[in-house]
This record gives structure tokens, sequence and C-alpha cells, in this order.
DNA sequence: CTGGGGACGGGGCCC
DNA sequence: CGGGCCCCGTCCCCA
């Protein structure tokens, strides 16, 4: 977040993506545009193949292999894809899905949605349909594991027996990811028998292109003007959870989260699929945010949580109209037109909007200085206070202070050997070495891992420093 | 550089 | 189970 980078600026335009996909919408309801059919058992259902790239990693992958043909030619004609795999309802509602960020489905044909989105590779609407068919069990505290001591047990052995369907293995720890991608390669040469030919007597679905192995011809637009179509059809089933996996571990930044993210898609496959399926769900702590991956804790946190994504401020203040994230924000606001400064100090006529205002402002009656710089000793009232002291040069800091990370949230120094008292008084400063020694390192170099994960707290809870032996894998979860 | 106020996001508790 | 409320840690900004 600095504003001067560059002098370039962002300005937020939060209704766009949904303004779009709108269109999109209206657009394909009239088949205006539209490029791609998609037909399920005689239902044809045209779409925009630039959508369906958008939102299924086969399609993307299947459309995406072929725009870098040799040669360099750009589909004009039609296109059918045939996916008898996906029941028409379950198709429909995956279109709808992709169309409005919404999935809206009856309860029964949950089962049929999920095993689409599966096979489509429409990964947070797999996500949305196993929370609510309960089938998220290990894996929706999976990530919550670096929480509970003990949870890790099971990390690498409990689901690998499940069944082909990789349906606990989103948050798969790399070793694992590594163990399954060998036996991919194994069977790669069959998993990867790519064919457009009718194979009517093989109901299944084939696995999609994948970039080491560029579908053969037939072509969409090799033959312009004639539709090709595309059989969904025999094969061995394609993992679309692997191939998740895999082109997160693709993508440069790993799944960095940005304003262009179209993070509408995954907040409302969460949202819709609680208000569109009824209130199902299994457990509500903690869950794992789809976009950045963080374990968010606490019931009902999630959407709290998504809204940091998605920019949306839906707690509007009627008086100056500023917005908020949040209601209990929005309300401390209002105090500010009413006047209302609950939070008095007895010692001094100052009034305070919170109550950890009042808290800093107490310690300096107190005059106490509880967060003492290890290194020259000065104290400070406030723990941030110290921290950006450490941050800045003004005391004798060790040489390696500036590859600390500058904006690391639970910063504090891990270089210095800080007696926990000395940090923290309160000790619940989440300033522990371990955390801390991740961030700077990922700072520092590259993690041995590679964009394992894409965020810093997810990255927290995989690795783990182990002194000069470098990074390795979380094995204790302590 | 420091002190202080405010904003923001996450977690806990409770209804 | 979802949401309200509160507290906390952290960051940013300003004087």
């Amino acid at each position: 977040m600095s504003p001067g980078e560059d002098g370039l600026i962002g300005i937020p335009f939060p209704e766009h993506s949904n303004e779009l996909l709108s269109r999109l919408n209206a657009q394909r309801r009239s088949g205006l545009l539209c490029d791609l059919t998609l037909t399920s058992r005689g239902a044809r259902y045209p779409t925009h193949r630039a959508v369906m790239a958008a939102v299924s990693l086969y399609f993307r992958r299947l459309f995406g292999a072929e725009e870098v043909g040799e040669a360099g030619e750009v589909s004009e004609g039609c296109s059918v894809c045939q996916l008898d795999c996906v029941t028409p309802d379950a198709l429909d509602a995956l279109l709808e899905f992709a169309y409005t960020a919404t999935l809206t489905i009856r309860s029964s044909g949950m089962r049929e949605v999920l095993e689409g989105a599966q096979l489509l590779g429409i990964q947070c609407v797999a996500d949305a349909c196993r929370h609510i068919l309960g089938e998220v069990g290990d894996t929706g505290d999976l990530g919550g594991e670096g929480g509970e001591p003990g949870g890790g047990g099971q990390l690498g052995v409990a689901n690998k027996e499940r069944a082909s369907h990789v349906e606990n293995d989103q948050k798969t720890p790399s070793r694992r990811k590594q163990d399954r991608r060998n036996v991919e390669k194994a069977a790669s040469p069959v998993r990867l028998a790519w064919n457009t030919r009718p194979q009517e007597d093989k109901p299944k679905c084939e696995a999609p292109p994948t970039p080491e192995h560029k579908p053969r011809p037939p072509k969409y637009g090799a033959s312009q003007g004639a539709q090709q179509v595309v059989l969904m059809n025999g094969g061995t089933p394609w993992d679309p959870q692997l191939a998740q996996e895999e082109e997160e571990e693709s993508k440069p930044e790993g799944l960095t989260p940005s304003p262009n993210h179209t993070p509408s898609q995954t907040e409302t496959a969460l949202g819709g699929a609680v208000e569109g399926v009824g209130k199902k769900r299994k457990s509500q702590a903690p869950q794992q945010c789809p976009v950045c991956q963080k374990i968010i804790h606490g019931a009902g946190k999630l959407p709290r949580h998504m809204r940091t994504h998605t920019g949306e401020k839906p707690f509007q203040c009627m008086t100056c109209g500023v917005r908020f994230t949040r209601n209990d924000k929005l309300k401390i606001h209002m105090r500010k037109h009413t006047g209302e400064r609950p939070y008095s100090c007895t010692s001094c006529p100052a009034r305070f909007l919170h109550s950890y205002d009042l808290k800093n402002h107490l310690s300096l009656h107190s005059g106490l200085r509880p967060y003492e710089c290890p290194l020259c000793h000065k104290a400070f009232a406030r723990e941030d206070h110290l921290q950006r002291h450490r941050k800045g040069l003004a005391c004798l800091e060790h040489p390696r202070l500036d590859l600390r990370p500058r904006h690391a949230r639970h910063a504090a120094s891990p270089h210095s050997p800080l007696s926990p008292a000395s940090l923290s008084p309160t000790s619940s400063s989440s300033t522990a070495p371990h955390f801390l020694f991740r961030q700077e390192a990922d700072n520092l170099a590259t993690p041995p891992h590679g964009p394992l994960i894409s965020g810093g707290m997810a990255y927290s809870r995989i690795l783990h420093w182990r002194g000069g032996t470098g990074w390795r894998e979380d094995e204790e979860e302590s």
C-alpha cells in the first residue's frame, strides 16, 4: 500500500463485476454473442467460451491450450461441448452460477451439482456443495489444525483412501501433493488420452487437456465455421482438484487476491450456497477463506471476512454517506455524529470513541511503559510504538533489521532474544518467533516450496523455521 | 522520531 | 447457527 509508488492510483469500482456479469447473463439468455453451446442429454445451453473459461478450470484448460495453437487461429465458429456426464439440472445451476455468482439449487440436486463442479473444475462451487453436504469434515477444519494441537497427525493420511474424487484434498500439504503428482505421472498416458470422437458406450468424463499435453486436433477453429463437438465422454476421470492445485502452483504469485480478482464469485458461492439452499452448515468454525485461504474462526465470521476481498461496504452512514464493511464499525462511526464518546478517562476530561483508545490513554496516566526495546532499552507505552521504533533506525538495532518486513502485521523483531515479557505484558501477542521468521524469510528468499500458498497467513501454517536447517514443512503443528 | 488518535480486521462471547 | 457486540493487535496519519 505505498500510495506514491510509480504514481499509480487504484480506483475501485465495486459494482463493475456485478454489472458485467449481469450483462453477460442477459446476452446468454438472448443467445447474443454466444460462441459455445453446452449440451447435456439433449438440453442445450448457449454460453460464452470466455465466461466458461473464466469460471471453469476444465474449460480454461480446454480453450487456453488451443488459443496458443501453432496457427494462432482464433475460433470463429460455434462450438458444441457435450457434457452428458453432468446432468441438465446441474449444468443449468452451474451456468447460472457462472453468470450470476449465485448458486441456486435444490438440496436434492446438491450431489449432482457437486459432481458437475468437480468435473468442470469449479472449485468454489464444489467447496460450497461439500460444506452443505457435510462432507467438509476434516477439510473444513484442516486449515485450523494450526490452532488445534494434535490435529496435524492425520494430515497426510486420513483422506488418502478417498475414492477417485479428492474431496478433502483442497488444503493438501505439498508433500501429499507431490505424492499425487507422482501417481499422476505414472497414469498420465492414459489420463491424457484426449479424444474428441464420440465414445458412445462410455458415459464417463474425460480428462481435459493439460499444459504439458496439448490437445490434439480437432481444435476449435481448426475448421472455421464448422461445428466442433467435444465430448466429455470416456477416458479416465479427470482430477479437477489436482488440476486446480497445479494451476495455483503455476501462478506467478499464487492466489493473490487483487481488486481485479473476481471475488464476488467465491463470496457469493458461499453466500449463495447458504442462502439459496437453506441454512445447512455442519460447522461454522473455523472456515477457510476461498480467496486468501486464511482460516477464519468464529461462527458467521466468514462473510464478514469476505467483504475485505470484495470491497463491499453494505453499511452506510445516513448522515455523511460513509460506508463500512461492518455494522459495528458503522455504529462506532455514528458516535462522531452524535458526539457520543462513551469512554471517559477518570483522571482527566478526555473522552474517547473506542475502549482501546481509553486503554491507551490510561497508560499515559499510569506512566507505565511496559514495552521496552531490548536493544536500546527505550520504553514505550504502546506495543505498536515499540514495533515502529524497532522498524525504524532509531536505536542501535541489529544490522539485519532492514531485512525485516515493512508491513508485517505481526511484526516484532525475531532477531533479538526477546523475552516475551518485554514484548507484551498481555502475553497474547502474536509475535511468535515461528511466524516472524517465516515472514522474514518470505522477504529474504523464495521459499523452497515456491508459491505454495498465497497469503502470508496461510503460509505460516505450512512452513516452520528449523534454525540452520532452513524451511521445513510443518509436521507437528504444535 | 515520538506521542496520540483513529481505522481496520480478526477473535471471543453471548443472544 | 448467524449476527451483534466488544476487545485486541496492528497500521496509518498527523502534530
